[in-house]
DNA sequence: TCAGGTTGTGACACCGATGTCAACATGGCG
DNA sequence: CGCCATGTTGACATCGGTGTCACAACCTGA
């Protein structure tokens, strides 16, 4: 390890001079500067972060404390864009997967503690509400994709209301009256949310909300995992002599099998049905034929949200900290939907 | 912050017997320990991991080096898989996301330097050959889903031939006897590894391998990018009057499209075509209808394995360092392949 | 009873950086 | 010429732990 001391000897300075070369402190003379990061860059020294942390008391790291977000396909783009609001500010991030794990979730806690990192951006999977327990925890923490109950702390959620009114909504600007929903599970905060946009979109548009056609494509198993019926649901009610011209929904697997369930059925994408997918998950909007129009889950916006509170909530930004910022699920048209004349 | 030397007050000891039960150092009388270690736990005492590591001169942090594993839907399971090893270990992970940037790499590896990582783990979304250049790094690396070159570094790879050599025989013995091939960019490694893997199979099996029926699932753009043209390639194959009975896929997003074009043609899967997949993405291959037999990258075992080795390197575990460790690719029989008479 | 060993504990220096404050050189001004 | 402002540098203490070594108290066996 090269350390200030030896650079300092090398350069025939004190150390506090060259920690100020380090700091860009301008109260060193150019050519002593100049010297010195010389001397720095041919020793190849970097300062010690573990020393510097102690004398300043907190570290440029930050926690990102995740159920299973960090290693679900679904929402890996979270953890893409802490990192990337996290760079901006020459930070890094320490990840904390809990696998729901109340336990690991306490000794992660002590971890990050332990560390003294700056702050702590928690995450879930789902869009939910948490309650943190008390993680005797002094620094800032900000809640992504899941939100306190207690408004104890600041979140960043998906605006999934308006993603849902944004997927009626294109339907019915494109001509569509009779619009099916093969929605998330029921239990799902988001399924509610959604719902919610949809019914304001189609009163907008003078449609009238038909139960019948809003069916789930996912059921919970007594196990608690989940099935994907959508393909079964999406059958029913392709079958009805009054099928819906447009089927929303409630992710891109459900749009998956109602593709299938056309084809099953000789039915085209989208010259019979149309098809519109929620979370806007490449792999699978990409790769369908035709490829699909989906609403996408901010992920990578919500992550780097969550970043920025963070800095104010510590106060090392100016700006006002909202309890609760919702991002926005923009669409992405691609060719599922037709223009019904 | 509570530090060793308010518990030592409090518990009437000097600040090295508190430092000596936190480190169960079996010199503390048991009166002692216990009567301190009440007070750690009533003032919610953790161990300032800068101190600590001051002192020790490591840390107990491992790098996960990334160009875009980290954040691609593909290969998350890298990072669960490290994080699992990790954690019996009691270590830790920083993630640096380099998005392919030399540049942010090399920043990376100065602030791995500076966190005094106990190790680094250099992952990378492709499985193809890496020069790391000379990270003037002391502490071991060892490559995660890439291989050196020049054998500078330990690498964890998945075996791409023992999983090509999978698939075509597990068609084989379904009594297959034309397949067809529609595989991942001929530049990548894997297609290259696979192919050989077919090749044995078939010979095997006594199969000759018809080239016609090879077909790219992916081209390149020529901006880089890459364009999944498997449906069309499909289409080709299965008008072909002697079409195939099966057909391999680069990976399970080829096999999207090949059950597409299969329902274009009214073909049924598995019945009048068998379909394999290559990675066993989930969102995929349990969400098509009928699900996908596939062949799972094992990316959770590569990261655990990694992390095994570099525990070896740095002598902290016994066990010989392999240079190379290949990792096997499960078959995951699902509905999607089917036994001819 | 005493030499020699074991156990339990504390004093102190040190890891590598930075904040504080003092010292020194320089130059301008009255 | 004396004095103060300004610019530049260094000595030293300090952050929170742990390694080293010394030391006291207690035991053991001759």
């Amino acid at each position: 390890m090269v350390t200030l001391k030896d650079v300092a000897r090398e350069a025939g300075v004190s150390p506090k001079t060259v920690s100020r070369v380090v700091n860009d402190d301008p109260a060193v003379n150019g050519k002593t500067r100049e010297a010195v990061a010389a001397i720095i860059r041919r020793m190849h020294y970097v300062p010690d972060h573990a020393a510097r942390m102690m004398r300043m008391s907190h570290s440029a790291v930050v926690g990102l404390m995740t159920d299973a977000v960090a290693t679900t396909p679904y929402s890996v783009d979270l953890v893409r864009g802490t990192q990337s609001g996290l760079r901006e500010q020459s930070r890094t991030m320490l990840i904390a997967n809990t696998d729901g794990d109340p336990q690991q979730e306490q000794e992660y806690w002590r971890m990050f503690r332990a560390h003294k990192v700056a702050g702590v951006v928690y995450a879930t999977m789902y869009h939910r509400p948490v309650d943190l327990g008390a993680p005797d925890f002094e620094r800032g923490i900000v809640l992504a994709n899941c939100y306190s109950a207690r408004r104890s702390h600041p979140s960043v959620v998906p605006d999934d209301e308006g993603g849902g009114y944004t997927q009626a909504r294109h339907l019915i600007e494109l001509g569509h009256r009779r619009i099916g929903i093969v929605s998330l599970s029921p239990v799902l905060r988001a399924t509610l949310l959604r719902g919610a946009g949809y019914r304001t979109a189609f009163a907008e548009g003078g449609l009238v909300y038909d139960p019948s056609l809003d069916v789930p494509g996912f059921v919970t198993r007594p196990d608690g995992g989940e099935d994907i019926v959508a393909y079964d649901a999406a059958l029913t009610l392709l079958r009805r002599a009054d099928r819906p011209t447009a089927i929303i929904c409630g992710n891109d697997q459900i749009a998956m099998q109602i593709y299938a369930a056309a084809a099953t059925l000789g039915l085209s994408v989208p010259d019979d049905l149309s098809v519109m997918g929620f979370d806007d998950m490449t792999v699978i909007t990409c790769t369908l034929k035709p490829m699909l129009t989906s609403v996408a889950l901010p992920y990578f916006d919500i992550g780097r949200a969550a970043v920025d509170i963070l800095s104010r909530v510590n106060g090392e930004t100016e700006g006002p900290v909202t309890p609760q910022v919702l991002v926005p699920c923009p669409l992405v048209v691609r060719q599922s939907c037709r223009q019904l004349v």
